[in-house]
DNA sequence: CCCGTATATTAGCCTTGACTAACGTATTCA
DNA sequence: TGAATACGTTAGTCAAGGCTAATATACGGG
């Protein structure tokens, strides 16, 4: 297993998390996820597919290999299980651990990953609900769906929430949209863009700002 | 504070390693200590002596300036306090922390740094003995010399072990060379180089080969 | 005092992974 | 069907931070 370089485990990693189900990736997508230009991405897209880490028709995007797949949901279990540790361990804020998480996945050794794994309990989700693939690169693959295109009065369970944007997770947690929470939409005004929800029974009325990034059962 | 690339945080490390009392290191000293070319080295001086970190007095080496030892201490207190937590808090051994918090020091935010060293509630040692930096840089200094140094019959306390050799540092765990242990050298045959130890009244018969890096007070 | 050796520096090159500018292709709409 | 637009790729550049080969300095011994 050739060693990677950090920006390789980054273009595998946005590709697993713009496309979990293996689909092709627009470059102009893997760019703006990235926040790189889009002749650096098509740069890179090449190497890789030399590595056999992508497949990359062309015209027509990039998609990972079986081989590709395997590294990018490494990063995302190494990331996962950082998250746990810096929330349960060291106690940092919940909002505030994914861009620690982002930099030290390139850089815990196996060893120390597999210490921290342990000491942690050897958790099957992060603390934002997100499953931890295991060591086989193996997740359980849930049917969520935005909480913003949920229907009025179905109940719904929050599962998880996108941990990428600080702000909102920040908010999130104060209004009580936790994993693990019920809602419903109690009332959906689409013109003036206002969801009415109920949160563990409590009221909450809120723009529909961000709220793709809360994912429902 | 600018920020400092992982290169340039190295060499600093690496200066304040090899003259912590501010003396000047010869371009080739650094050089080995890097495991780095010459050129490189003379290269990245020029760097640094811009940036007012070092002064690089032309044919006579280096020394770090003030502004140059604090960030190399600061990278002296990451990698204690990270030592000491890999060994207490994941576990791992003693022999084999040194290199993880190689890397990691270069990449753990200040605020994870602070949480880790709470966890471990604030040690002023790391695990082989040597002295944790403060937040402004003050090391208390000890007048220490290498065991092969010490004359026979004179007892002493084993205080510091050099980290960076993981052979040794096995070895030396398992013939209770650590620190605190009390040390005596019974005799000295140094034409074969053999040395007849006393550790923490146990005998012990070895050559002199990393000897050095045992330091007694 | 001059030469040989050791050490430092200069010159020039390489790789990685970004970037911008220019060019090609594909799609859509009139 | 042809033009406008969106998107992707090619070409060429740059900065970091290594390297080797060649050059310059300094120092000690004959």
């Amino acid at each position: 297993m050739p060693e990677l370089t950090r920006s390789e485990q980054d273009y595998l990693k946005a590709l697993y998390v713009l496309a979990p189900g293996g689909e092709a990736v627009a470059t102009s997508r893997l760019a703006e996820q990235l926040a790189l230009s889009a002749p650096s991405v098509t740069n890179m897209l090449g190497k890789l597919a030399d590595a056999r880490l992508v497949v990359h028709a062309p015209r027509a995007g990039a998609r990972l290999t079986a081989r590709g797949r395997r590294r990018a949901l490494e990063m995302v279990r190494r990331h996962r299980i950082l998250e746990t540790f810096l929330v349960r361990v060291l106690r940092l804020d919940w909002a505030e651990v994914h861009a620690d998480a982002e930099v030290l996945e390139h850089h815990i050794s196996p060893r120390v990953l597999d210490a921290i794994d342990r000491l942690v309990g050897h958790p099957h989700e992060d603390p934002h609900g997100h499953p931890i693939p295991d060591r086989n690169g193996h997740v359980p693959q849930r049917a969520l769906l935005p909480l913003s295109r949920l229907g009025t009065g179905r109940p719904a369970v929050v599962r998880e929430l996108r941990d990428a944007d600080r702000p909102h997770l920040a908010h999130w947690k104060e209004v009580g949209l936790v994993p693990g929470a019920r809602v419903r939409i109690r009332k959906l005004r689409p013109l003036d863009d206002v969801f009415e929800l109920e949160v563990s029974s409590r009221r909450l009325v809120t723009g529909s700002e961000g709220l793709e990034g809360v994912m429902v059962e």
